[in-house]
RNA sequence: GUCCACGUAGCUCAGCAGGAUAGAGCGACCGCCUCCUAAGCGGUAGGCCGGAGGUUCGAAUCCCCUCGUGGACGCCA
């Protein structure tokens, strides 16, 4: 049952108002002491032409709107509201979610529908690092919520392996490049020819010629010159991989650039035909004035492809191949004007599958006390965040394990510190907005307290222990649909209860607007209210057995949600830690 | 110059198809472990929601203007 639903039916058999328009007006109240859902009654003032206090008070004395599930239904100046009863609600939230366990929130809204989303996409021979983990995670999160949410998601990687730089590199590895180097950490050595190539440059021009012509060998298939490149992206691949299988993200393919590359010379005949290309200073181009939109450049000047081309191929692939009913593109902010045009000529180009084309960006990594420079090498690597984060986590689990005399293996300290320090690198990223920018420093990355995953993941553990112990007693949780469940009416089990019925609107959210932090705000708001609950109130303490049960199946719900929640984020949790 | 974001507590951010006293977290200060994991909980302090106008019963939210920050504006991706 959807109370919320079921207030509106009541107001709208009372008022008359048709059932949507009662929906959408009715509203969660600021303060808990004025009910679970108001309904405003402004909206009937004009056709009633009485004061909205007044049709409140009224309304509130109607026989119709009583219910066995409704407790209290008051008028505070304008406003009709509506208590719930509280062990009526528990009792049903609860054994929603006892059934369904972590497929709690999961629905049908997207069956049938197939959604591509493409993120991560580094480029090939380029450290991964922090900024990279922006598009990583918060792709990774939209495909788990698309998925929870019924919806086909192809995963698409969309590497960065094509370009002149790649004549610039087999140009550096023929002079400086040192196999042992290559095979024992690829993208280090890469990035070593790459930046002394740049150095080299500046002294010697001819090394520009030769890189060019390397990369026309290249293109032309050269079989010397593909040989390196092919070992190039496998080996940096392979690299990503590690980093890619540490975070649970995975791809459904891994099609970069060079592959949509082949695929252009569609894409411009069919520009041609539809008679869209036209020259401008000297390069092939789509005007799209009637969209307030500069030209799009389809080639440039020497009759070389440009990224714009490889996107409107990729795109046309992408639906000629998996019939997308949504692509989405997680590419940061920057980028927005570039996809604007792209799906701009797409629908210029007749396209139908043009308006299901998304971009979904997100702000900037920046850095706080630190200069951020790929040629000067002072990136921070992904890696060496996800391994400070575990260090750090790892002393922590490791202190705690000592005062509290646990039984924990060394082996077993190190894996879950590895959950733990992952968990609070990902957070990071998707707990605001993702158009917002991240500001970067160590502190507030390696800080573990308030709204953080450790914060989660501890609310979790700290559950699961009392179940545990429960159960070592003898005290198992109420069933699903028991009546027992009905006990559960205090105000910090209300509170809760409440909480944990928002998190499935909260996933609907987070795809509406592609916006992970949706969820994520939603799980905080679940542990931040059942550790109220369990500081105010002993779980086990108590002598009444069956309020304990009661009590244990709020605890079982409360890390069925967690899970469910911290699994759209790309979170993991822990038993003990 | 044009266009696009953003500007809310000291800091990081929610809230913005208009609605009741603008909320969290961090930091600060004060408390709470003989009791289920203190990575926790409670309390206090802290706001002309960048500024000025307008729309109306009502604006942090919508419109106009303005200031500030960041970004994008053809042959990189």
């Amino acid at each position: 049952m959807d109370f919320r639903n079921a207030v509106a039916m009541k107001v709208q058999e009372t008022t008359g108002l048709d059932l949507e328009t009662v929906n959408r007006l009715i509203e969660i109240p600021p303060q808990e002491d004025m009910g679970d859902y108001a309904f405003p009654c402004f909206a009937l003032a004009k056709t009633m032409r009485k004061a909205p206090n007044m049709i409140a008070s009224e309304l509130a004395l109607s026989d119709k709107l009583s219910a066995d599930w409704i407790s209290k239904v008051e008028a505070k100046g304008p406003y009709l509201n509506f208590f719930v009863d509280r062990g009526a609600f528990a009792k049903e939230v609860l054994s929603e979610v006892l059934e369904k366990g972590t497929s709690f929130g999961q629905s049908e809204e997207g069956s049938g529908k197939t959604v591509i989303i493409e993120y991560s996409s580094p480029n090939i021979a380029k450290p991964f690092h922090v900024g990279h983990a922006f598009t990583t995670i918060l792709g990774h999160s939209l495909s788990r919520i698309y998925e929870k949410l019924g919806y086909k998601v192809v995963r698409m990687n969309h590497l960065g392996d094509y370009g002149t730089q790649f004549g610039k590199l087999i140009t550096a590895f023929r002079l400086w490049g040192d196999e042992e180097a290559l095979e024992k950490d690829a993208i280090a050595e890469l990035l070593r020819i790459y930046v002394k190539f740049h150095e080299e440059e500046k002294k010697d021009e001819n090394l520009t010629t030769v890189a060019r012509e390397n990369f026309k060998k290249l293109e032309d298939g050269c079989e010397e010159e593909v040989a390196l490149w092919t070992r190039f992206r496998e080996l940096s691949l392979k690299e990503f991989n590690k980093l890619y299988d540490r975070m649970g993200v995975s791809f459904d393919n891994y099609n970069g650039e060079s592959y949509y590359s082949n695929l252009i010379p569609g894409i411009i005949d069919l520009l041609r035909e539809k008679n869209l290309l036209v020259e401008s200073e000297g390069a092939q181009v789509v005007m799209l004035d009637e969209k307030k939109l500069p030209p799009c450049i389809i080639l440039k000047s020497d009759g070389t492809t440009i990224y714009a081309s490889r996107d409107l191929a990729a795109a046309k692939y992408r639906y000629d191949t998996y019939h997308f009913d949504k692509n989405i593109y997680v590419v940061g902010m920057p980028q927005a004007l570039h996809f604007q045009q792209v799906f701009a000529v797409l629908e210029k180009a007749g396209m139908p599958f043009a308006k299901n084309c998304e971009h979904v960006g997100f702000g900037l990594v920046k850095f706080q006390n630190m200069k951020f420079s790929t040629r000067e090498g002072n990136i921070v690597a992904l890696e060496d965040l996800l391994n400070e984060s575990v260090a750090k986590t790892y002393e922590l689990i490791k202190a705690n394990a000592e005062t509290r005399n646990s039984d924990l293996s060394e082996d077993e300290l190190k894996a879950i510190a590895e959950k733990v320090g992952l968990g609070a690198v990902i957070y990071t990223y998707v707990k605001a907005g993702r158009e917002r920018d991240i500001v970067f420093s160590w502190d507030t990355m390696l800080d573990f307290e308030g709204d953080t995953a450790p914060y989660l993941i501890y609310t979790y553990a700290r559950t699961r222990s009392i179940l545990r112990k429960a159960a070592e007693q003898g005290f198992l949780p109420e069933k699903a649909g028991s009546g027992l469940l009905n006990k559960l009416n205090g105000d910090e089990e209300f509170a809760c209860v409440k909480m944990i019925a928002d998190l499935p609107d909260a996933v609907k959210k987070a795809a509406a607007s592609n916006e992970p932090f949706m969820v994520s705000r939603a799980v905080a708001q679940i542990a931040r209210s059942f550790n109220r609950f369990y500081n105010n109130c002993s779980i086990l303490g108590g002598d009444d057995a069956e309020l304990k049960t009661a009590r244990l199946a709020l605890c079982e719900a409360v890390c069925d949600a967690i899970e469910a929640g911290t699994y759209l984020l790309g979170i993991p949790v822990v038993e003990q830690m």
